[in-house]
RNA sequence: GGAGAGUUGCCGGAGUGGUCGAACGGGGCAGUCUCGAAAACUGUUGUACUUUCGAGUACCGGGGGUUCGAAUCCCUCACUCUCCGCCA
């Protein structure tokens, strides 16, 4: 969420800038004022009634030290009335400022000033393509087919063990799954990331510190007898890590990456678009977080893009990379690029990685702050991240792209973790 | 799952009803000394909100309660440790 004090002192511009995600503030923005100006009456009155009882409590102590008891019982006697005064406007605190925190949360992340306008996502603006597109022979097929044909994915299988879209990875399927996830890990560590095996299931302070809760509840699965929550990505263990962390101003960037299983439960429909591997409700994905320094995050979100770019890159996929619109880029985030492969026998673009950065909008509910040497209070870090890569759909357009009469070719880059070449 | 003991600042650790945002030690930072460093000595060292910029308020695992007054007493939840049980 958006900081108090940030609001207050650049209201019109949010207003402006968030016309661009197709979001009136203006009333919002008027309620918060509003209650904030009722928040700050009442803490002046509240701490002012209680500076006098501390006093009063303090000197009824030094009475019954000097053993005056009568005195002490008369001034006893004065406390009943202020503290009823308390009770009730902390009791009104809490109200205004859990009504003030309900409005907050309320505001989307303010866009960078280059995010275009625009409701969907053909107004999304590419920015950047690479690879070449393949010619397919033929008689090609899209991977739906292509997997029961060499029996390498099983969704019928996993519809009697589990459900719809919980797909059973068999043989070269799931060694080809086994190799991307180590393929991926390995080239974000030699870009300097650490690495990380968080939990996949986490508590509610944690869905709550990355923005999925209490809004977004709907998209996790939720393991209520110990109210417990399936992470939909990686993403959220991860950047909680610094939830409630001070650090110091030269630990930054904190780089980390993380491979886990991600679960969604995704209520929207399921139709032509969305067969086969193209949306599930359990999938893997490696994700690469950063802690930046507010000054460098911009450069850092440039330097995530240009990561995930050299991987598909060395998969040899047709890609491009686009900045989202307003209207696309999520509530959460100032600015997103997102990456699409194109599946030729599908004919086209599948969103395969997003990379956004946060700003401070995550690390003000994470409280997640540095602290330089020269500074004399911590300021808000910047959080970024980035799919690098999803596999499922980086899945679906290496089969169709890469099958041929005789079979599928394995890229080169991942044959030495596959340890076949073909898929036949 | 059963029984018991705990949770205090960057770390260790004292504090069982009042002057405690908290002893003491370590660490960090600044200074003295030194060509420099070490040692020694001195000082300093949490976060948030409000502010008439003097200060005020809150926070000792979370929440609630008792009391004029709670780190300290009570209730409750979470977590940690020890023993028993179970177990990959």
């Amino acid at each position: 969420m958006l900081t108090l004090k940030y609001i207050q002192e650049n209201a019109e511009l949010i207003i402006e800038r968030l016309k661009v995600k197709n979001f009136d503030a203006s009333a919002i923005v008027q309620q918060i004022n509003e209650e904030n100006n009722k928040r700050k009456e009442t803490q002046l009155q509240v701490d002012a009634l209680k500076a006098e009882m501390n006093k009063l409590s303090k000197e009824i102590g030094m009475l019954f030290k000097d053993k005056k008891i009568d005195e002490a019982n008369a001034a006893k006697s004065k406390t009943a009335e202020l503290k009823d005064e308390i009770k009730a406007l902390d009791t009104s605190f809490a109200e205004i400022d859990s009504k003030l925190n309900a409005l907050l949360v309320q505001i989307p992340n303010v866009p960078h000033e280059l995010v275009p306008f625009g409701k969907t996502e053909d107004d999304n603006v590419e920015i950047k393509s690479g690879g070449s597109m393949p010619t397919l022979y033929e008689g090609n097929q899209p991977h739906w087919e292509l997997i029961q044909k060499y029996d390498i994915i099983d969704f019928e299988l996993g519809t009697k063990l589990t459900g719809a879209g919980f797909p059973v990875y068999k043989g070269k399927g799931a060694k080809l799954q086994r190799a991307l996830i180590s393929f991926f890990l390995d080239e974000a560590e030699n870009a300097g990331y650490n690495e990380i095996m968080p939990p996949i299931l986490v508590n509610e302070d944690s869905g709550f510190g990355t923005g999925q809760l209490p809004d977004k509840e709907g998209m996790m699965y939720h393991a209520t007898v110990d109210n417990l929550y399936l992470v939909p990505t990686a993403e959220v263990p991860v950047t909680n890590i610094y939830r409630d962390v001070i650090l110091n101003e030269d630990q930054l960037p904190v780089k980390n990456m993380a491979y886990t299983p991600c679960f969604r439960r995704e209520a929207g429909s399921w139709g032509a678009h969305v067969r086969g591997l193209n949306r599930l409700h359990q999938f893997d994905k490696v994700e690469i977080v950063q802690i930046a320094h507010p000054d460098k995050s911009y450069e850092i979100l440039d330097e995530m893009v240009a990561h995930v770019e050299s991987i598909i890159n060395k998969l040899k996929l047709p890609y491009r990379i686009v900045r989202l619109c307003g209207g696309d880029t999520s509530f959460t985030s100032a600015m997103t690029y997102d990456f699409e492969v194109y599946s030729a026998a599908q004919e086209r673009w599948l969103e395969v990685s997003s990379v956004s950065n946060f700003e401070t909008y995550q690390a003000n509910r994470l409280k997640c702050r540095y602290k330089g040497k020269d500074m004399k209070k911590p300021e808000l870090a910047h959080t970024l991240n980035g799919s690098a890569l999803a596999l499922p759909r980086i899945l679906a357009a290496l089969l169709e792209n890469n099958q041929t009469p005789d079979g599928i070719r394995i890229p080169e880059v991942l044959v030495p973790y596959c340890r076949f070449d073909t898929i036949k």
